[in-house]
DNA sequence: GAGTGGTCTAGACCACTGT
DNA sequence: CAGTGGTCTAGACCACTCC
């Protein structure tokens, strides 16, 4: 009788499972292959259903497998990543001072298409909130300064599940020199937030963005349609102008399975 | 008698896991507080002692608690996130030109210390290979080309948990005018990769740094003390050198619990 | 020693897939 | 329809923590 973990080994469903992840590294399984049913392990392992289960379970923690009720897991298959460059930042600025007509036409700010956009539903909500820490001081204000906060989101039409979320925060002093920002924050801007800003007097000269990563909620899962294993990218640009002030604060979200962030970094010549 | 979830509707063991959830974000269970036990959850929800263990598996891939054998689960408390600024970009060519003991003291390189030195294992590790697939594409080599590929290690000297983890590669053929390179590359580089290629002759003048995450295997885990919940963060770092050849790829990764990556972007001004 | 979570059993029922 | 995985039960034993 196969014996549960002693002391120091590893659990039995994590022996399973290691040894499937391997033959998955090394090819034997190749993506889109049926990996061993819950059956197979049984006998294989004679351990019980709910062990083999576990394993697949832990495989599928690992973003290995993939699969729905009714058929075999499968060797997960990489997705088509979207890349976002660094470079959209010095597009959008170039943007700015182009006619309308043009911007609109090669969008490039939040609301970006690469396909074809009646597939998407585009959401854009706005509303005037007092800032909070930490929020306020990685603006520079005081708590309690009030914030335009805007956010953002593009979801499948047909399936409702979210394909990108946003959110963006600017002192509202900042921008009261034209109403239309505020009037109009619920639609969306053409030329993006740099033109807007352009309007009234502000000229971003550097951008921040910080990456961190964690794991969606639940809740996210089902928000996202994402599969188990799969990480967040969470990515906050902070937004400087020429005099040094943090204009504004943005956050978004990606799925790591689907995204990669690319950020160029041009070095001074010798 | 609590039913199995019905058509439609979640599983009892995430409806659990979300009201944990929900309380975590309003505030209403602090960092570092317990969260109810099994024995609580199987009597407040009538559930079987099992399906509550589920329900606190779910709030740990989340990464939202945290725990050990033999205490109770905690909220978990953020941990302390290393910065990994592209500053260092910049800075390390800067050092490249100063003299050797000046780079030796402001080590910026893979090797660069935060805490104090003894903690720490280092490991260095130099390998000839041949270029394969995907990677010689990358490097615009052809399949076969030989490569210097090191590897760099950190690790926690008393548990042996791995801290930093990265892998480089360069083509032989940019390097042999400095036979030094090759017959010492598995000892740390004083002033870094930069510096070993001036010596060649070679100024790199643009890094590109792509971003994408992943989950840990379960030996990752083990290797680098992660518990469940917490994603890598992976960057590939590509260098660039005066006549756009890519001269260095390298390969890192990042606990997503104790890194923030951070990215300078300066625009053109207008 | 009492209490905790981690693993495992040997089933059951259900939802879903694919034929 | 047979076969798959997803959920759940009602326990058992173990490793570990905390008192």
């Amino acid at each position: 009788m196969q014996p549960q973990a002693t002391a120091g080994e590893r659990a039995v469903k994590v022996r399973i499972a290691d040894e499937i992840r391997m033959q998955i590294e090394r090819g034997e399984l190749a993506p889109g292959a049926p990996i061993p049913t819950i059956q197979d392990l049984t006998k294989a392992w004679n351990v019980s259903p709910r062990t083999a289960r576990d394993a697949h379970q832990l495989l599928r923690q690992m973003g290995l497998v993939t699969g729905r009720r009714g058929s075999p897991l499968r060797v997960r298959t990489p997705r088509h990543l979207t890349i976002r460059s660094s470079d959209r930042h010095q597009i959008e600025k170039d943007l700015v001072l182009r006619p309308e007509t043009e911007r609109a036409q090669t969008g490039t700010s939040e609301l970006e298409m690469q396909t074809p956009i009646d597939n998407f539903r585009f959401g854009c909500t706005a509303e005037r909130i007092p800032a909070r820490e930490p929020l306020a001081d990685v603006l520079g204000v005081a708590p309690g300064t009030e914030l335009l906060q805007r956010t953002f989101t593009k979801a499948d039409r047909t399936t409702g599940a979210l394909h990108e979320w946003s959110v963006s925060w600017i002192p509202v002093d900042l921008i009261k020199g034209n109403p239309d920002i505020i009037d109009k924050a619920d639609q969306p801007w053409p030329g993006g937030t740099q033109h807007q800003l352009h309007t009234v007097g502000i000229e971003i000269v550097r951008i921040v963005d910080e990456v961190t990563g964690a794991m969606p909620t639940t809740v996210d899962q089902q928000l996202w349609d994402l599969e188990d294993g799969v990480p967040f990218l969470r990515v906050r640009r902070i937004s400087i102008d020429d005099q040094d002030r943090v204009v504004e604060v943005s956050d978004a979200v990606f799925p790591a399975d689907r995204t990669k962030l690319i950020f160029n970094t041009p070095l001074a010549k010798w």
